[in-house]
DNA sequence: CTTGACCTTCCCGTTACTGGAAGGTCTATC
DNA sequence: GATAGACCTTCCAGTAACGGGAAGGTCAAG
């Protein structure tokens, strides 16, 4: 398989797909005339990793969690570590953005929006 | 007031504040020593922009907001505009953390944790 | 044999800083 | 006056995870 046939297979772009290779995240084979040449192993990879990301597992934590679906001897309680201090990170930017929220839409609430210059948003960010 | 009082008064790092300068968002007046000098309202405007940014708001929207906010002929309805869709933006963000929350919170709900090498989260990650 | 769609590598740009090195300055103390 | 320590300065590099685009090789079709 060529790069944009894997690429199409597993949603990834062909940009990130040799990034990835770059980083050690996969390796394919190379053909005679030095195009990659995935295959069918590779492009599980890939989906893995796909997936993973779009969990929002950061490249660091992906390349651990390849490295134990790899591994026909790991212990689940190690990827569930991984998981868990991934999800406790999750809620923590989940909560963080709350917070912002809450404040940012009272204060669109309260702003008038019109053509005078009065605007407690504005009042809040610059209260001393 | 040199860079460390300054820090200390706006609660940024003196780093962050010379970054400040650096992309134009101050421009401190500089004493015969060549150190930095701030006065009230550089602090000011720090602060201002140290709350922006706590709220989420981009650098690039954070000049906008500090443009408005130092012109007196303003409407407040573009200060709403910016605030609007920044807000857009911060529930789009939490829409999908939560989703990411959720899936993770289930995967890890069903994962033994224990010695055993079978596991939900890797099986959901790689199922064809 | 040419066109167009692939493929390759390489390098820069992104966001908003943070860390650290090399070197000048100020203040207090001995 | 020397020295130590706490400031200050600039500049350079690195972060996460790619994306854009240039320059150039390859392949299949007409």
């Amino acid at each position: 398989m060529n790069i944009q046939q894997v690429a199409k297979k597993t949603g990834l772009p062909a940009k990130t797909i040799r990034y990835y290779e770059e980083i050690g995240l996969v390796s394919p084979p190379r053909a005679a005339n030095g195009y990659r040449d995935f295959g069918e192993d590779d492009a599980h990879k890939l989906t893995f990793l796909g997936r993973a990301r779009s969990l929002g597992f950061s490249i660091v934590e992906c390349r651990g969690l390849l490295a134990l679906w790899e591994d026909q001897d790991r212990a689940s309680a190690d990827v569930r570590a991984i998981a868990k201090t991934h999800l406790t990170a999750i809620e923590a930017k989940i909560t963080d953005l709350c917070a912002m929220r809450d404040t940012l839409s009272d204060l669109v609430g309260k702003c008038a929006g019109d053509h005078r210059p009065d605007c407690p948003i504005l009042n809040k960010l610059s209260a001393l």
